[in-house]
DNA sequence: CTTAAATTTCAAGAATTTCTGAAATTTCAA
DNA sequence: TTGAAATTTCAGAAATTCTTGAAATTTAAG
């Protein structure tokens, strides 16, 4: 079976996007398949499809399992591997993000604090060691956030990225109802920067 | 002047992340050693200090201009270039955000919308559709949300930081007074996803 | 076990990206 | 203007990454 042109767009955006993406050509495409598949495809069928060699599909696979971008499944009387996509395209968001900010920020994370935890030579370096210090820092609230934001399910996940910077107005308003008259109750919400 | 061993190790820790981030060794060493500087720095400073050569220098130069994370100065008397890092984190990450979602979300986005428009050419590729679909809607979600999330002081945006999944919880309360016997008053908030 | 199918590894050729020095261009003080 | 300093361009060398076919390994049915 061919590719329609709609699938053949589809794997061709994704396989020149790939570089910008920091993943090749034939990695971007065999995932963009994957993507727009309905059922789980063997390496044969997608060498059929896109055209590479038996190997190169081989790693590339190799490569999306490590991302952990694809499972693998397994048809009765038939001992090859089949691969598809996650149906809940959030999960895959949040596979995504996990395994970049692996790959990309907590090395960078570590060598940070490596660095900060340095004996300062003399009273030298002030300025860079106070850059360092803020990079961290900042890299940690952010990291901070995203693995507080990633224990939400699904559906409140995006209730709040539908709110957007709007949670400000219930913030604001629950502040304003608490020093009307009431109290924090037990439990109730307490910012980490609300000491002010 | 030498860089010291702080600052050395923290640049080579740029220049081997940068494969990573999706520029080169050069590129990532410069933006590290300006990042770190306290002041400006000449083309020929930079050599001198990372041992490229002058054309990469240049070029490296010009590619992070093209990224807009560069400052260029000019000292009194002098007419070459120094370039800065901005001193503000936050303007950074704004920056490079922006700039992300121009060279890596956008052209994917337009894609993608454009593939939605094609004619079905028959009732096949139904399932290639929905994927394509919710693909859009997922990064429409979440691009739209970032904007609207940028439009906020680093201030307030740091405060949402620290609370984390925490909104939730003010958003409860606020629903929960609300439900009491108030009503939204003009200009209260009002979720998008809330119809239910 | 044995064997054939399925998959992976690997060395080397192809393609791409990075880096350089030399030449060209731009800039601005005199 | 002129010319020296500063910067950029660019063609090719160097380095890296990608791709492949052949060989090696793994897997599980018989």
């Amino acid at each position: 079976m061919e590719l329609s042109p709609l699938q053949q767009d589809f794997v061709l955006h994704f396989g020149e996007m790939g570089s910008r993406w920091g993943i090749n050509r034939t990695v971007g495409q065999i995932y963009a398949l994957l993507f727009l598949g309905e059922q789980p495809l063997n390496a044969d069928q997608i060498v059929e499809k896109l055209g590479f060699s038996r190997s190169n599909v081989s790693m590339g696979l190799k490569e999306l399992q490590a991302w952990n971008l694809v499972r693998l499944k397994h048809l009765p009387d038939d001992r090859r591997d089949y691969f598809t996509t996650p149906d809940d395209l959030w999960a895959i968001v949040r596979t995504l993000v996990e395994e970049r900010k692996k790959r990309e920020i907590d090395p960078t994370l570590t060598k940070l604090r490596e660095l900060e935890m340095q004996q300062p030579g003399n009273g030298a370096d002030a300025h860079a060691r106070e850059r360092i210090s803020a990079l961290r820092e900042l890299i940690e609230l952010v990291t901070g956030w995203y693995d507080d934001m990633n224990k939400l399910e699904t559906e409140r996940l995006i209730q709040l990225l539908a709110l957007g910077s709007k949670v400000q107005g219930f913030i604001e308003k629950t502040e304003r109802i608490i020093h009307l008259g009431g109290r924090p109750q037990t439990g109730s919400p307490k910012a980490k920067g609300e000491e002010a």
